[in-house]
DNA sequence: TGATTCACG
DNA sequence: GACGTACGTGAATCAG
């Protein structure tokens, strides 16, 4: 029969999906001989998947997978340049490209290709022809590229986001409807197919003007009318090169073709061949399933003899992701039933949907659980109704939820059962939600940080970036639920059976990735590191975080009054100085005073063309010229306005009248904490002006605030792991660490000692913790780069063991990947090998990594103790500054708190660690943070 | 959104 | 031999 009306034509994408595929995949190889399959084997799952999923009435009658040949097409006629800028293909996907081909046809599917045209000219070609002739169309693919073949029975399917693409798709993603697509790609062009555009026209502005004047055409014809002039002038100066592009982007759907739409009906696949295709990938999991699924014997695969590296051999039962088998739950039996489920196994799966990312302020929307990879349920709690008037929305709940404090009822004492395991990614953020409810969650695993004690160094540890990379499953965004700038709303306007794949999916996939990283921790040596640093800081953080600390908003404020007055008066000295009006703020017109109108030495211009005016070359200005220091004056007030003194009040908690951070867990490398929202670690301190910031954080009444810091911590470290005799020795001695080095290079007795002699050799301490460079000390001190280059000379001939810790270190580095703190953190150093001056960077980056990072993990190891140690004391821990921590106590237990809180920090690397040099802990209290620092 | 600048350890 | 560099962060602002 001839294709025609009741057909459906699918048409998949198969050059693009495997790119896709091999960035998006983790990387695997056949253990056999080590050949790279990650794409192939992405690329068949993605082939199975349809075939298991079309055997519905809406299922493909007719099916081919198209790919590009050759790299020289009719484009490359018209345009040299066309995708000229196009990187190497990578080595790893380079032999994974013929597999493919072979993967097609072991699946008895069409495989289309043609020199001189891209795939996406086929797949035009056979979409226009299927679609005269009255059947369907559905192309696998999201390429942007073919979405002007969208329409009329024509749509698209995002294989990888399981998302359809149709007109409005298109619209969202073009701002006009597919016909015009072409028009709006011609003007904005396109960077990585190196389609030129009109410049400075992206696809925003593009669709505007095409909106209004109807098409390309017209809008070139009528171009004289257009308002904005720089606009104008680009349309008509580059008209043929927007005509250029149209005819680049515009796809050729009619070529000569030797095969008819007929010759692509739907095969079964022949057992033998694609299962002896899947047997000689080695793919075992999905060769089962194929065996079982053709009613075939499943083959056997050999299993390799030793399982090498620690992502070997865990290849998990792969449950494929299905969003309809997703519960939600809207009574109490239903949540007794998923609670009972989770007591017999003794884990669940935690996840919260709140109104927001702020802890302290959002409130509670959902809670999904889940138990085994593919069982996950939603529990909906306070979705908001919808109603016709959906400017707003309505405030009356949704039907078919279970009450709040009911579900909440139920829910508490599965989450407090020491004996159930609750899973999250970061659990700190959904814990502090339950908290607020009074609901304790405990003991709590925590993939995120699973992940970041396994692979600090080597990517993010987002659920999002972990699902891709670990599960090869691409979540649901967010984003497609709330939308995002002013139209976005909250999840609880989100309907529930939307809100229920969403929410019910990260609890699926965040058990998938701990079921993947539990077996993993311990091969890669790092369970200690996650069971001791990570896990156990979670609670201490979120109480920490809870309480907050109190901030005087009138000191504030009376600061910010008095910084407007002050930049003020200096703008206008600026603006006098400079005989013009200019915006002081502006770093670019800065630099055009200074180094044009001016005519001063020293500009230098950045990667955007424009003069640089940092702080230190506006220094050297300033010993000169009056304008450079005035700007100097202005920036750090306007700095201490905007990011303190004004930003800080609209972080207090008006429930609290406390300002409450967030720590990140997982944000540094190092093992370090990060604080956002606000930062409380950057709070001014170097000069007077911004240390008196630190007056507006206040001790309540009848409390004081007590600061204990460690001194030099990383000084000392270094003296421990690179074996530094001499300066172990200064610090067992109590010396002055900075003069002590300075006496010994320079051989000047102590009681002699200069301060400048001093200051030179503090910035070679600290430049050796940072990877010391005659360059860069060079600049640090403001002398001769051969100068710089003698002090380190002398340095490391007076303490060789630095020298011979920076080169075991890098070379460490080198062989295995990484690097590791003293109690075993490990830093993965990716970049180590990289030619160029990404090299120096790494380098750099790998000898401070075990000194930054053990000094974290020893305050790491102070907090978690710290609450027990003080727990009969009336004292709270409120924030961490990296080498300093900071309590609230009652002013009556002022010595008692610092005797203890001292000793814990003085102690933490033991019994772990015996350090050779003493850890010292300077202390000092006052009525505010000014006082006690 | 990326580049600049600057606050901290 | 030139190149361009101090380590680790977060936030505000400008400008396209």
């Amino acid at each position: 029969m001839a294709f025609g009306k009741g057909h459906h034509l699918s048409l998949i994408d198969g050059s693009a999906f495997i790119f896709r595929a091999f960035h998006a995949l983790p990387p695997l190889t056949r253990k056999s001989d080590g050949l790279p399959v990650g794409a192939v084997s992405g690329f068949v799952n993605m082939l199975w998947k349809l075939v298991e999923e079309n055997k519905g009435p809406d299922a493909p009658t007719h099916v081919a997978v198209v790919f590009d040949k050759g790299s020289h097409t009719f484009r490359n006629d018209l345009y040299d340049q066309y995708k000229a800028n196009r990187d190497e293909m990578p080595e790893d996907l380079r032999p994974q490209i013929p597999l493919t081909r072979e993967a097609t046809r072991a699946f008895n599917i069409a495989c289309l290709e043609q020199e001189g045209f891209e795939a996406d000219d086929i797949i035009a070609t056979l979409a226009c022809r299927a679609r005269e002739a009255g059947g369907r169309v559905t192309i696998i693919s999201s390429d942007k590229d073919l979405m002007q073949l969208v329409g009329d029975g024509v749509e698209m399917f995002d294989a990888m986001k399981n998302v359809r693409i149709g007109r409005e798709g298109v619209e969202a993603k073009f701002g006009v409807g597919p016909e015009r697509v072409v028009d709006v790609q011609a003007l904005a062009g396109d960077s990585v197919d190196n389609i030129p555009g009109a410049p400075g026209i992206g696809v925003k502005t593009a669709a505007l003007l095409i909106n209004e004047y109807g098409d390309l055409e017209t809008l070139l014809e009528r171009a004289e009318e257009i308002k904005q002039p720089k606009r104008r002038q680009t349309l008509i100066e580059n008209a043929d090169q927007i005509r250029l592009s149209k005819r680049l982007v515009t796809l050729d759907s009619d070529m000569e073709l030797d095969y008819g739409l007929d010759s692509l009906e739907v095969q079964e696949p022949v057992a033998e061949d694609l299962l002896g295709f899947l047997t000689e990938m080695e793919f075992r999991t999905i060769t089962r399933r194929v065996a079982e699924a053709l009613g075939a014997e499943v083959p056997v695969i050999e299993a390799p003899e030793a399982e090498q590296g620690e992502d070997a051999g865990d290849e998990a039962e792969e449950v494929p992701f299905d969003a309809s088998a997703y519960e939600i739950i809207r009574d109490a039996d239903a949540l007794a039933g998923w609670i009972a489920e989770a007591r017999a196994r003794g884990w669940v799966a935690v996840d919260t949907e709140t109104t927001g990312l702020n802890e302290m302020t959002a409130d509670l929307v959902g809670v999904s659980l889940s138990v085994e990879p593919g069982e996950a349920a939603y529990l909906p709690l306070t979705h908001r109704a919808a109603t016709s008037d959906d400017l707003f929305g309505s405030d009356e709940l949704a039907e078919g939820q279970l009450a709040l404090d009911e579900a909440l009822d139920l829910l508490k004492p599965l989450l407090a059962d020491p004996s159930v395991m609750k899973i999250g990614q970061n659990m700190k953020y959904d814990a502090k939600i339950f908290a607020r409810y009074g609901v304790a969650v405990t003991p709590i695993d925590d993939t995120m940080l699973m992940s970041y004690a396994m692979h600090a160094g080597l990517h993010g540890h987002g659920m999002d970036q972990l699902s891709e990379r670990y599960l090869g499953h691409h979540p649901i965004e967010i984003k497609t639920l709330l939308g995002t700038g002013k139209g976005q709303i909250t999840f609880d306007r989100v309907p529930i059976d939307e809100a229920a794949k969403y929410a019910a999916e990260d609890a699926d996939v965040t058990l998938r990735l701990w079921k993947a990283f539990k077996p993993r921790l311990h091969r890669a040596r790092v369970t200690t590191v996650y069971e001791t640093l990570e896990r156990p800081l979670v609670p201490v953080l979120a109480e920490m975080e809870m309480a907050g600390i109190k901030v005087d908003k009138g000191t504030l404020s009376r600061m910010s009054n008095a910084f407007a007055q002050k930049m003020a008066a200096l703008e206008d000295e600026i603006q006098e100085l400079a005989g013009e009006k200019f915006n002081v703020g502006s770093p670019a017109q800065v630099g055009d005073i200074l180094f044009e109108k001016m005519g001063l030495p020293g500009g230098k211009k950045g990667k955007t063309g424009k003069y640089s005016t940092p702080a230190d070359v506006l220094e050297d200005l300033a010993t000169e010229h009056d304008l450079p220091a005035r700007v100097l004056d202005w920036r750090q007030l306007q700095k201490l306005k905007s990011t303190y003194t004004d930003a800080l009040q609209d972080h207090i908690n008006p429930d609290t009248g406390r300002v409450h951070t967030s720590y990140s867990i997982a944000g540094a490398n190092t093992g370090r904490l990060a604080s956002t929202d606000p930062n409380l670690q950057n709070i001014p301190v170097r000069t007077e002006e911004g240390r008196r910031i630190r007056e507006a954080f206040v001790a309540t009444d009848g409390h004081r605030l007590v600061s204990l810091d460690y001194s030099q911590i990383e000084l000392r470290i270094l003296a421990h792991i690179a074996g530094i005799d001499a300066l172990k020795q200064a610090f067992a001695e109590g010396q002055d660490i900075h003069a002590a080095t300075a006496s010994e290079m320079f051989g000047v007795p102590l009681d002699q000692m200069t301060p400048d002699v001093r200051r030179q050799a503090k910035a070679i301490n600290f430049g050796v913790i940072y990877g010391i460079s005659g360059w860069g000390l060079a600049r640090n001190l403001r002398i001769p780069r051969d100068e710089a280059q003698g002090f380190i000379d002398r340095y490391f001939e007076r303490f060789p063991g630095i020298r011979a810790y920076m080169d075991d270190t890098v070379a460490r580095a080198k062989e295995t990947g990484y690097v590791e703190t003293l109690f075993g953190r490990r830093i993965n150093t990716p970049e180590i090998n990289a030619k160029g001056p990404t090299a120096g960077f790494a380098k750099r980056a790998a000898i401070n990594a075990p000194i930054q990072g053990t000094a974290a993990d020893i305050i790491r190891r102070a907090m978690i103790r710290m609450p027990d140690a003080i727990a009969k004391l009336p004292a709270t821990m409120l924030l961490q500054v990296h080498d300093e921590l900071l309590f609230e106590v009652e002013e009556g237990a002022v010595d008692d708190l610092i005797g203890a809180a001292r000793a814990v920090m003085e102690e933490a690397s033991l019994p772990a660690v015996k350090l050779d040099v003493p850890l010292v802990v300077d202390a000092g209290q006052g009525a505010n943070w000014a006082e006690a620092h």
